[in-house]
DNA sequence: CTGAAAGCGCTAACAA
DNA sequence: TTGTTAGCGCTTTCAG
């Protein structure tokens, strides 16, 4: 005996479920025929006469019908989002505000459609250990993260646990997921090299090398110097470049330095820029008596006065990439980690002229 | 007769659901009690035993159980996804290069995390008329549009065809959609103002006016021109800006105007440094010869050099306008459209000595 | 307090 | 060629 189980639909408050939209039932009883019949047509099943195809597709049209696609996808068991995990944290804002992750997400996303995939775009406060729960819950059938900073054990753990994952960055030692990243080191290599056959000599880093692009790229620096058996001096390295605008200590005590370097390589574009902006504040000139680089070759370096010399990173490759790897672990398959090649980018900033070069 | 119609499962090649995690049904066979106590002792219904629950809740936790959430939202008619649109044209990729609209999006998820909402970042191309599938086939509750151009006829479309729709930018004319933007208007005539309060007679304004928001930032120059009886010359606009760096003849040509302009409004940040750099390339002093001032106060702007004076878009309070806007709008209520005030941020590039000004 | 049953909107075997 | 039936994984009445 049947029973009255309706859900209590009393209000419009249902939580987000609007005004009726036409169903496959609805279709199928004005059709006059049932709803499996609706289903088939409209799939273009071989087994559904014309006439009644035609009838059936007519009818969706006019009553702007669309499929659910959420149940249809409970039904047959697919999922087709990946989420990407955006990291969050209110004090430093610096990943966030670059222009960087901007295009590399972009990217993620147009790589993701070109797939039939969507992208859940999900924020995450540091070793936020919940990530899982986008898979678990059976929202996402993988996920993406992204951002400098990397909580290393919490991606093991999901891997391990069986989730499809691809991280945005560098390798690390012991790690048992998959990243997709630029070849920092090598890149960092090409950067100061370059900036050594402009004729420096003293080549500073600026940046956080304990970040694990970072490090890349200060190894990359490194490795560079020694090649060309200059001596790696820990006065020629700062850290930090604080956010707020005035206060230049950091860069006049790096010009402080014994030998005052002539040649600053900063591990991303925006530090760069503000590097370039205070030698030029401090009276320097760039690149007559301070060479600079950066890192990444977002959009406005080459619009930056002077066109910032740079090692871009092929954006447009790493979406293609990160789904390759992606997919490869939702089919079960192992995916491998990447390093995707750079490319320097040689701009006026670093520019020396011939006669005093070499 | 019960049939064997399980869906052809054969290889793992099942469109993206991965490894059988447990369900209630698992916890419900161990637990030795039935689905629908399994889901009531989850939800923490009081009608449930005390012990039983406690037996239900330890095996789902031992486990690693988590309630599918498609299942659930099905079931429930629950839609807690909203869809942001960010736009997508190969030609002119500004836009999505610009750190504003990081901050933008970020601000968004944020508000709509905190709601209890998902984002789902999405990608159209221009005009895309197919914007409206993404509520009706169910994936998304509401829709966000984000960019600086925008379809009219197609917003009007959506709210007339009740898809709770919220779009970022400008308010227009004939507008049956809401919009939650900035007061561009405001902004831009408090920039204006600034700029010839500091002694400026001739400012010009450089960017598009034919967008919607750079449009509003146009009347706004205007406006205070005129308030200060002054003549809006054609010949102080610069439409558009070359993406290529060297070119610096839109600049020039602006500068050759009868009187110079000794002050330069642009409709965004970005455009504002290329404006102040491209003056220090041609000699020109900022903001001693040419006063500059932007729109939007990226980041950037305050570590730029000099110091960029902008206006300032409360991005913190857009997230939350917008997802108030379309709860309304999905909760049946009729959204009304919202500017937000902005603030003038003065800094170096527009300060005039004293002995010179007024 | 617990379980049986119905059903969200759709798909797909199988029967007719 | 079309309809019947079972069920995706879950929630929720209502009967026991």
């Amino acid at each position: 005996m049947p029973r009255i189980p309706l859900p209590s639909s009393s209000a419009s408050d249902d939580g987000g479920e609007r005004s009726a939209r036409p169903q496959m039932a609805d279709i199928a009883r004005l059709a006059g025929v049932s709803v499996s019949t609706v289903s088939l047509a409209l799939r273009g099943s071989p087994s559904i006469g014309e006439q009644t195809r035609q009838r059936i597709a007519e009818l969706a049209r006019s009553l702007n019908y669309r499929v659910n696609v959420r149940a249809r996808n409970l039904r047959t068991g697919t999922n087709r989002t990946i989420a990407v995990v955006v990291p969050y944290s209110r004090s430093d804002r610096h990943h966030l505000a670059d222009p960087f992750y901007l295009g590399l997400i972009g990217s993620i996303a147009d790589a993701l459609v070109n797939d039939g995939y969507q992208m859940l775009l999900a924020r995450a406060e540091e070793h936020d250990e919940d990530l899982a729960a986008l898979y678990e819950t059976g929202q996402a059938a993988g996920i993406v993260l992204t951002g400098a900073s990397r909580p290393h054990e919490v991606c093991n753990q999901l891997t391990m646990a069986g989730v499809p994952l691809v991280v945005w960055g560098a390798p690390m030692p012991r790690q048992l997921y998959c990243t997709v990243g630029s070849d920092n080191r090598d890149g960092a290599r090409a950067a100061t090299l370059h900036l050594l056959d402009q004729g420096a000599r003293q080549v500073a880093f600026v940046g956080d090398n304990e970040l694990p692009e970072g490090a890349e790229r200060y190894a990359g620096y490194q490795s560079a110097l020694q090649e060309r058996g200059l001596k790696v001096e820990p006065g020629l390295h700062c850290m930090q470049v604080p956010q707020g605008s005035k206060d230049l200590s950091w860069l006049s005590s790096l010009l402080e330095h014994a030998e005052r370097p002539d040649a600053i390589f900063a591990s991303c574009d925006l530090i760069a820029m503000r590097v370039a902006q205070g030698l030029q504040q401090l009276g320097l000139r760039v690149p007559t008596d301070v060479a600079v680089c950066g890192f990444d070759d977002i959009q406005m370096a080459a619009s930056f006065e002077p066109g910032l010399t740079t090692v871009r990173q092929r954006t447009a490759d790493v979406g293609a990439a990160v789904v390759a790897a992606l997919t490869a672990q939702i089919a079960g398959r192992p995916a491998q980690s990447l390093q995707l090649a750079t490319e320097l980018i040689v701009r006026a900033s670093s520019k020396r002229k011939r006669s005093r070069a070499r």
